[in-house]
DNA sequence: CTTTGCACCTGTTGGC
DNA sequence: TGCCAACAGGTGCAAA
């Protein structure tokens, strides 16, 4: 479930095996990801120094000279560091072996994944042009969101989800912050009060902070770079809770559907 | 422009 | 037990 706490805990973890290393080798197994993995990344990256590993909203960046590597996680990605890596298993699809024999291996069964090469600091890339701020900037803020959202009929979880307004909010940490404001997911934006998008900017930040402390959430597939999984997801008020008593009224959770995505809120706290 | 729905792919779960 | 449909954390894209 790689969204922003686990991508977040994974550069943590990778970072300080990596930073200051030279590539040694690639070794691509499949690279049937998203899009290809780049015929010429082999020789692209040999020999290049890893000089910083940075996070723009689910995106890995490994910044090697002028150019950098990204990597997304999709939906079931996960990237672990070897000391000396165990036999390759099912969905292994890279390894980028280091000059001192650390291995990070790319492991992704569905595949939405990707690794691509970036020409410099890939900011003009159109995967990464049209972000909107991260949601620890202070760009994000209260008058921010109330001002995108006004005349947008469309359901506020929406909104908080799409990546041009701000990134890193995936279907967990958004529904989880609409129950900490206490904001129904289904709310139109537009009627979203100056008042309520503050508690809700708020929200968004405390979920993800606390879930970044826990390691993230691991539902199925996710596991840091050591292979541990997050515990965030003992922490949930209401997704996945269909049913389940509100953890603060007692009234059921209910389920419902934005946009094709799973949607939980509690009909007692969240107006 | 906004909004909607589908697509990518594999694996798991729940209902019959 | 076996089969099949529905669904899963992301997000780009086409179409309305």
């Amino acid at each position: 479930m790689p969204e922003l706490p686990e991508v977040e805990t994974t550069r943590r973890g990778v970072a300080p095996h990596v930073v200051g290393r030279h590539v040694a080798e690639l070794h691509v197994y499949d690279r049937r990801l998203r899009w290809p993995v780049p015929a010429n990344l082999r020789s692209r990256l040999r020999g290049r120094t890893i000089e910083a590993v940075e996070r723009r909203s689910k995106y890995l960046l490994f910044r090697m000279g002028a150019n950098t590597l990204l990597m997304h996680f999709g939906m079931t990605g996960s990237l672990r560091v070897y000391r000396s890596p165990p036999p390759r298993r099912l969905h292994d699809h890279v390894d980028l072996v280091l000059d001192d024999g650390t291995t990070l291996r790319y492991h992704d069964p569905r595949r939405f994944g990707a690794m691509l090469w970036l020409r410099g600091s890939g900011e003009t890339h159109p995967l990464l042009r049209d972000l909107g701020p991260e949601p620890f900037d202070p760009a994000f803020d209260a008058r921010y969101l109330w001002r995108k959202s006004r005349g947008r009929r469309a359901a506020i979880k929406l909104l908080l989800m799409d990546n041009r307004l701000v990134v890193g909010v995936g279907n967990i940490y958004a529904n989880e912050s609409l129950f900490r404001a206490g904001i129904r997911p289904s709310v139109p934006a537009g009627r979203v009060s100056l008042a309520r998008a503050a508690r809700l900017v708020t929200e968004v930040r405390n979920v993800l902070t606390e879930a970044i402390a826990k390691g993230g959430s691991t539902l199925r597939d996710y596991v840091d770079s050591r292979g541990e999984p997050g515990y965030f997801q003992l922490e949930y008020f209401v997704y996945d809770r269909a049913g389940a008593p509100c953890h603060v009224c007692g009234k059921p959770i209910r389920s419902t559907r934005h946009g094709q995505r799973a949607s939980y809120y509690c009909p007692g706290c969240q107006t």
